[in-house]
DNA sequence: CCGTTAACCTGAGAGC
DNA sequence: TGCTCTCAGGTTAACG
């Protein structure tokens, strides 16, 4: 379920927690998930040293000695949960579950010399890939488009991905290809922001629209990351923080509420776009 | 090459 | 209670 500022407070906290750590063993409990877990996976992590945890788009990026790199993907149900030696009780580091260690879906567990880290992933959509050297891991990111806080996500970078294209605005900003770190919630919230109807085809966009879309995907996305990111559910982070954003959406999961702005009198819609809901005013969304 | 759809999974909640 | 149905913050193989 998360999105670029929800992976980045998770990020946070495990980098906080992990970073210049020895991981003394790996237990890897269930290997299917999106993709099976590398055959010499514990092999090649035990011993080694983290040396930084990153994020790209909604990629964690934990950086080894040697040269190894391990993308973890949350999918929409991943969770960390960080577990201290001799301790009762259970510090989360992830959002959207509760406090405690879920007893089913525990897939991965790394264990460090005071803690142990948990991946709990119910729905198996996240992955753990394991790349050995920095041509993998560079080829890895060469095939993710830029993510809006991304020094080169500028106008140009958004004229040639966006307006030759013939599917609509909202599949190019869910395309992580084209654009990553978006996902469903912030590409409705962006798109009310930029006043720009979802169905519109992005050879449609005008100019001025596009500079719209690079001011609110950036403007959305850091005002998350300032607010703890989005919840539905409860969750905690390391400093048992709650993220907030939840209460800055204007139209995600807001069908039959008033249109935020206050000039306009229409309902906000829900529609399907591919397969995904979407939320928007057709008054103030063209 | 492009865009769309079905599929991968489990669990929560609604309606009956 | 329990059954069935729909939905969920993501991605991608397969198809036309």
């Amino acid at each position: 379920m998360p999105e670029l500022p929800e992976v980045e407070i998770v990020k946070k906290s495990l980098k906080k927690n992990v970073k210049d750590k020895k991981i003394l063993d790996v237990i890897v409990i269930n290997r299917n998930l999106r993709f099976k877990v590398d055959k010499d996976f514990e092999k090649i992590l035990k011993n080694r040293k983290i040396q930084n945890v990153n994020r790209y788009a909604k990629n964690i990026i934990v950086e080894l000695n040697g040269n190894i790199y391990v993308i973890i993907h949350l999918g929409m149900t991943g969770t960390f949960h960080l577990i201290r030696n001799n301790i009762l009780k259970n510090t989360n580091l992830s959002f959207y579950q509760s406090k405690d260690l879920p007893i089913k879906h525990n897939h991965i567990v790394l264990i460090f010399k005071k803690f142990r880290v948990i991946y709990n992933d119910p729905r198996r959509f996240g992955f753990f890939k394991l790349l050995k050297d920095k041509e993998s891991f560079k080829l890895y990111l060469k095939n993710i488009g830029y993510e809006p806080l991304d020094k080169n996500f500028n106008l140009k970078y958004l004229k040639k991905s966006i307006q030759f294209r013939k599917k609509c605005i909202k599949s190019i900003l869910l395309d992580q290809k084209i654009i990553s770190g978006i996902g469903n919630i912030y590409a409705n919230e962006i798109l009310f922001r930029s006043g720009l109807n979802p169905r519109k085809k992005g050879l449609k966009l005008k100019n001025f629209e596009l500079k719209y879309l690079y001011k609110y995907s950036k403007l959305v996305l850091k005002k998350a990351i300032l607010k703890g990111g989005s919840s539905i559910r409860d969750f905690r982070n390391t400093e048992g923080a709650k993220g907030s954003f939840q209460d800055n959406f204007k139209v995600y999961d807001k069908d039959n509420h008033n249109c935020p702005n206050k000039k306009c009198n229409y309902k906000i819609k829900k529609i399907k776009i591919s397969n995904r809901s979407t939320f928007y005013c057709e008054n103030c969304q063209k």
